[in-house]
RNA sequence: GGCCCCUUCGUCUAUCGGCUAGGACGCCAGGUUUUCAUCCUGGAAAGAGGGGUUCGAUUCCCCUAGGGGCUACCA
């Protein structure tokens, strides 16, 4: 029984090894995230590479795409493309040389051969185990019939290699034996080798496949621990058998398959592909397509905070050993461990995404939200002073749940109130109202110091003066400033918009709100 | 179809054989805020089903059901 204390004298060391094919989602984020975080618990490394073995999939930016998300959430990689590191290069075409040695290796050993068989022919191979009702595999049984090093005589084999025949390399895998590794998260996993089948490692155009390329950098670069989605569960066990093939089964790495981020509805794992369409990002940066063109938005884009992402994320499928749920990046690194990762897949919560979100503009430095909002700010409200904006920030940060709802929610403080809100002026605007909000102008006109506590007793004198409750005059008044039914602390709000816009909204709102309701 | 993984409130989850099953989001009801989307208090809400093992099972084992993943010269 192998157990992880081999690997505990070892440097831990870990990859998140992303294939460029698109942006990532937020599942591949939290892959990145898991395994940034256990390196940083462990004091080891974490290093990214890119898996770029499939050049037809390549996708033109999605390399720098993947740096700027996790970099947009705050933690980078020690090692990679970007930074470079001890065991450069970090793209996997351009190690290209570098895998044909191990494959060949394999094969002049007797765990792999050579297969000549064109995509008919597998295709073919396919088509009769089908219809017989058999599992359809290249494996100790069908590859007796094919075109292969195993079943051509090495005078044939040579001929068509020298002869520039195209061929892959695939492993060999004995008919029966029996495939068990420990995962950190599932514990033991046992498959058969009568249930796998002889994977490509090599392809004809000399590039390997993922299963070959990942071993041998995994072991190239000493990685200790193999952090990444469930989804590579089933291929684990054959990359047990590259290992033990390679003769690097005593350094092999720990397993810990992640549990997959499910869709909200319905079911299916979140996918690159569900873009815009599930009504909530799943790109933690907008992402254009190159070819289409299409956009699909990011939580950047869409007033989230990058520590309410990350705290969100690391949440979905990870648990503290107590109730604890707000984290930082770096209270993260202390407390994480895989040992807390759940097995089950989890379905993202948008309503809880909002409820973090909102967590994190509460606590926010107000120049940061400050920063954020003004980029929108420049463009909508032209001429806002940052000042002015960080006011309305300090009054808004409450009452919304994203940074981009701020300027939505308290646009007033920008423009007149091109309308007013209809359910507050039918159940307030009562017919006396024109009159004393007009009355009450010319009062806030005559005040000296314009701040909301004299706002306030100016506001409480007038209403005693009228004999009014302060509550029957507050939402008209409000409703003839802002057009809105709620919002900031009313008198807050007013001092911030000042005295002149005020009076002359109210004036307006006088003028304009009776011929409306009438 | 085959193989593998998973299964506690609607959702994310705690529980590592003793449970009156805890927390959070959301929801509902009150209360503050003389407005409100904030805030406070309370409430409804769960261990898929069936067999074992055990003094005792949500916790361990088996079966069934359901969900998910994989099944390419893609990662």
């Amino acid at each position: 029984m192998r157990l992880i204390s081999t690997s505990m004298e070892k440097r831990v060391r870990v990859r998140f090894a992303p294939s460029p094919t698109g942006p990532l989602h937020i599942g591949g984020v939290r892959t990145a995230l898991y395994n940034y975080l256990f390196a940083r618990k462990h004091g080891g490394d974490c290093l990214i590479r890119i898996e770029d073995t499939d050049q037809n999939r390549y996708v033109p930016g999605a390399e720098e795409y993947i740096l700027e998300s996790c970099k947009w959430l705050g933690f980078d990689f020690d090692e990679g493309p970007h930074v470079g590191g001890p065991h450069a290069p970090y793209r996997q075409s351009e190690r290209k040389d570098m895998y044909r040695e191990y494959a060949e290796q394999m094969v002049r050993k007797g765990h792999a051969y050579y297969a000549f068989d064109t995509t008919e022919e597998l295709e073919e191979m396919r088509k009769k185990l089908e219809a017989a009702r058999m599992p359809s595999k290249y494996d100790a049984v069908s590859r007796t019939s094919m075109k292969n090093s195993l079943t051509l005589s090495e005078d044939e084999v040579q001929k068509r290699i020298n002869n520039g025949d195209p061929y892959v390399i695939r492993i060999k895998l004995p008919r029966k034996e029996e495939v068990r590794f420990h995962d950190v998260i599932r514990g033991w996993v046992v498959v058969h080798t009568s249930q796998m089948d002889d994977k490509v490692l090599l392809k004809n155009d000399g590039m390997p496949t993922y299963h070959l390329a990942n071993v041998v950098d995994d072991h190239l670069m000493g990685i200790t621990h193999v952090i990444r989605g469930e989804e590579w569960l089933p291929s684990a066990p054959l990359h047990v058998m590259l290992y033990k093939y390679l003769d690097w089964e005593s350094t092999m790495p720990v397993f810990a398959h992640l549990p997959l981020i499910l869709k909200p509805e319905g079911n299916g794992k979140l996918s690159k592909r569900d873009g815009d369409k599930l009504g909530f990002p799943v790109f933690p940066l907008e992402w254009k397509d190159p070819k289409s063109g299409e956009v699909s938005s990011g939580y950047r884009e869409s007033g989230y905070r990058p520590d309410a992402v990350l705290n969100l994320l690391a949440l979905l499928g990870w648990h503290p050993s107590d109730n604890r749920e707000m984290f930082t990046l770096d209270e993260l690194c202390e407390e994480f461990s895989l040992e807390r990762v759940s097995k089950s897949g989890a379905k993202f919560d948008q309503n809880k995404a909002k409820w973090f979100n909102h967590q994190y503009i509460l606590k926010a430095p107000i120049s940061e939200l400050t920063d954020k909002v003004m980029e929108d700010a420049e463009t909508r409200f032209p001429g806002a002073e940052r000042s002015y904006v960080q006011k309305v920030v300090e009054l808004m940060r409450e009452k919304v749940n994203f940074t981009t709802e701020i300027l939505d929610a308290g646009a007033f403080f920008f423009t007149e109130p091109e309308s007013y809100d209809d359910k507050v002026v039918r159940k307030k605007w009562k017919n006396d109202i024109p009159q004393l909000i007009s009355e009450l102008s010319s009062a806030f006109n005559d005040l000296g110091n314009w701040s909301a506590h004299e706002i306030q007793s100016c506001f409480s004198s007038f209403a005693e003066s009228k004999d009014k409750s302060a509550g029957s005059l507050m939402q008209p008044l409000r409703v003839s400033v802002s057009g809105e039914g709620g919002g900031p602390p009313i008198f807050e709000m007013l001092e911030v918009l000042g005295k002149e816009t005020v009076v002359s909204r109210m004036q307006n709102a006088v003028e304009t709100l009776p011929q409306a309701t009438a």
